[in-house]
DNA sequence: CGGCACGTTGAAGTGACTCAATTCGCGTGG
DNA sequence: CCACGCGAATTGAGTCACTTCAACGTGCCG
């Protein structure tokens, strides 16, 4: 696979993305010979640069090959409300496609690359292969539910909670794409940025981060997060994965 | 349309199912009467009753046809947060097509009607008319845009701000789908149930309230929310309704 | 009439916020 | 090599918004 440094080619990003459909769905051959019909483009993206913005009409819809991007709200007092992270193999805006308007901004944490893949060739591989748009539309389902938890993470927890079920949400899912290692995987977050996500203040986000650590539940270092034990991160989260979706079952 | 107290047919729900889809999306003849090829089951639902759970693995999709139906997970401390409130034409387990579990529940919040359509007989109207499946796709894709905005909503702002924003939103979907009369709208929840949508305790939800009838902005009697002053609301509520795609703009 | 759910109010407590100061880590230029 | 600068992390103190808990009012239905 793609590392960073490196620079894929669009075969490499479109391997990537039937990979990550594969992993809710069950793609035939036919299905993928399809898909690697797709000619995307490859671009590098700055730290903290904006790739799209709300307001914007994209005509393409990006995947994460490398690094991490970010979708978030501009609230009307210029805050900003992180609303997903996203890492290899992630498809961000495929929203895009069916509605015109992004509600929201999408932005790269770090240095990170992506594949651009326009809306109109994507709408003729849906309709040469069903499956396939099965597969996408199951994708944002999924996205969908994870949002939906994110509603309940920001709203009904502790700091401590809220910051130790977006350790969880965010281990899990590197671990299922395969960018984790061992018990780490990336968090190029800074704590201003942890904030945004979950809803606190810097220095609240700080003292929770620290009560993590010293629990020896888990740490942020050097823009990685590291597990210490997870069974009580697990417990000071109350996470519950069934939202993930990981389970393949009744998958077309 | 259906009102309470009758009885609806099979007919008028699919009925109200192809003006729902018809708010986003366009719909050939041909699509419009491959739709009405489909046979819901139509049920009244009585008050606080579950029609779904967490965990479930339902083989029909529910649509509400009069009344109000809600989402909500219920956390490991037996706490409920409401996800989003659903009215008339709404599907709210639509994901359950393709997503096995159900990561929430769903439930009536007053009386209600609902009609059930099969899972099996849906998909086979998906692969009749694609276009059909892209009105679906885009349906839940406006979803999960609140979904998002219910992030934003619960994570950064006072309680003023959370339970004028409830209102503006549910206000404004209920003129969209014509279950408003002048400027109020059903709005049959408690001010508990209230709190466990915006994440906030009934003594806060309550001073709030007062505080936005005291200013005139809009009360809730009866069951009903009364818009006031919408202006002034929707500055205490920083409502920006692009999110609500209510755009028809390049819809397929 | 009595019960119950819901709304309202007050008082005390607390978790998170704000603001300001200090420290740390690290890359950069002298 | 060291001084410097800068962004990020850390810490403390004071304040505030929201929570908790308990009491009381109110309307409705059996």
């Amino acid at each position: 696979m793609t590392k960073h440094g490196t620079h894929p080619t669009p075969a490499q990003a479109v391997d990537l993305l039937v990979r990550t459909l594969g992993l809710h769905s069950t793609l035939s051959i036919g299905d993928e010979r399809a898909i690697r019909k797709l000619h995307p483009r490859v671009d590098t993206i700055a730290r903290a640069t904006d790739i799209i913005s709300q307001g914007d009409r994209p005509d393409v819809a990006v995947m994460v090959i490398s690094g991490m991007l970010a979708r978030y709200h501009t609230t009307q007092d210029g805050n900003r409300q992180y609303l997903s992270l996203h890492i290899a193999g992630d498809l961000p805006d495929l929203q895009s496609i069916f509605l015109g308007i992004m509600d929201h901004s999408l932005c790269a944490l770090g240095k990170a690359q992506i594949a651009s893949f326009r809306h109109r060739e994507i709408l003729s591989l849906l309709k040469r292969s069903p499956t396939t748009a099965i597969a996408f539309w199951r994708y944002t389902l999924i996205d969908a539910a994870i949002f939906r938890q994110g509603i309940t993470r920001n709203s009904n927890r502790s700091a401590i909670a809220r910051i130790a079920n977006l350790f969880c949400e965010q281990f899990t899912r590197a671990r299922v794409v395969g960018v984790a290692s061992g018990w780490s995987c990336p968090f190029p977050l800074s704590q201003t940025q942890i904030g945004q996500v979950v809803g606190l203040s810097i220095a609240t986000v700080n003292r929770a981060a620290q009560s993590l650590r010293n629990d020896k539940c888990a740490q942020v270092r050097a823009g990685r997060l590291h597990v210490l034990n997870w069974r009580r991160l697990c417990e000071a989260a109350a996470f519950e994965p069934v939202y993930l979706h990981e389970d393949l079952a009744g998958a077309t």
